[in-house]
DNA sequence: GAGATTTGACCAGC
DNA sequence: GCTGGTCAAATCTC
């Protein structure tokens, strides 16, 4: 049994619980709260029945349409994804691309690294880069990746980093496919026994906050109450994800531009850990933590559907 | 030596 | 033919 991973999952849903106490005003907020106690318990349990850790008994992937965000129709997307071809290119007889469609973004996010590192693009899952292009009109080639654990669990997500013209420290990253691994699990626990040696993107110089100890929610509320706010400019009208909301602040409620703003964290880790992106599910809660030390401010432009919810800022 | 990254080439769509 | 997306051999890193 994973007694560290137990540990985990139970003091989140304490901790998730002691700000729905604080916020039972704020519906949203309140909706949020008990989704992610329900994710952090249900995942205890698993651990306990399991007898291993949560991420064997179920993939925390597979949590995320329901515990943490929802994208829309993109549930129902279909997307024509290589599959394991044998042989050489010549001999690839599926399509590299989707068919008579475009290529349809689940999810884009803007992410500004100050130190303009690419590294600090890390969302807490483990990629692995297949290519690089330059893209006509981009200053910046564009870099593509893949889930680590494409091959072995078959996870077909993909993502696209690519540098802004207008500023490069600033990076937009589009998310594509499902992902079907378990990382979400395994990232909040020990690292994995993945063939492809996760750590090395996730213990970069950027990725050792695994090891710390999270503030406390409440800790951390003062400094984000007065920091965060997320910009949803890029949104169209119907984009505007309706239940955005803290669980622990007033932000929780909807403007047309939100802009999260962390300035000056770079010497504090720990206070990154609060800053999970909005699409890692409750059980990656510690996930993007790893993404940088060196990153002070981080924007998310959500170019997401409308049910797109930001629900996993504070873990 | 295993896994990750780089990079040139291939492929499909336009 | 151009472009974006992907493959896979070569190379690098640990």
């Amino acid at each position: 049994m994973d007694e560290n991973r137990l540990i985990h999952e139970l003091t989140q849903g304490l901790q998730m619980a002691q700000q729905l106490k604080v916020n039972l005003h704020s519906h949203e907020a309140r909706e949020v709260l008990i989704q992610k106690i329900l994710s952090s318990y249900e995942n205890a349990l698993l651990v306990l029945r399991s007898g291993d850790s949560a991420g064997k008994a179920l993939p925390a992937c597979s949590l995320r349409p329901e515990s943490s965000i929802s994208i829309g129709s993109l549930g129902s997307e279909e997307f024509e994804f290589e599959q394991p071809v044998s042989g050489q290119q010549g001999q690839n007889i599926i399509s590299k691309r989707r068919k008579n469609s475009p290529t349809i973004w689940e999810k884009q996010v803007r992410i500004s690294s100050p130190n303009g590192l690419e590294d600090n693009t890390d969302d807490g899952y483990n990629w692995r880069k297949y290519g690089q292009k330059d893209i006509l009109g981009a200053k910046f080639p564009r870099s593509y990746y893949k889930c680590s654990y494409r091959k072995v669990q078959k996870c077909l997500a993909t993502k696209q980093v690519q540098r802004t013209n207008d500023d490069p420290t600033v990076f937009e990253i589009a998310y594509k496919g499902k992902h079907t691994c378990n990382q979400g699990d395994q990232l909040a626990s020990p690292p994995p026994p993945s063939p492809s040696s996760p750590e090395k993107h996730e213990m970069t110089p950027t990725h050792h906050r695994q090891q710390l100890s999270p503030p406390s929610p409440t800790e951390m509320l003062p400094t984000l109450k007065q920091n965060l706010s997320v910009n949803t400019s890029d949104m169209g009208g119907d984009n505007v994800p309706s239940s955005f909301s803290s669980p622990s602040t007033s932000f929780g409620l909807i403007e047309d531009h939100h802009q999260l703003h962390f300035p000056n964290y770079n010497d504090d880790e720990e206070l990154l850990q609060v800053y999970s992106p909005p699409f890692i599910s409750p059980s990656e809660s510690n996930s993007f933590m790893e993404q940088g030390a060196g990153s002070s401010s981080l924007d998310f432009l959500a170019d997401v559907d409308p049910d797109f919810e930001f629900k996993n800022f504070f873990l």
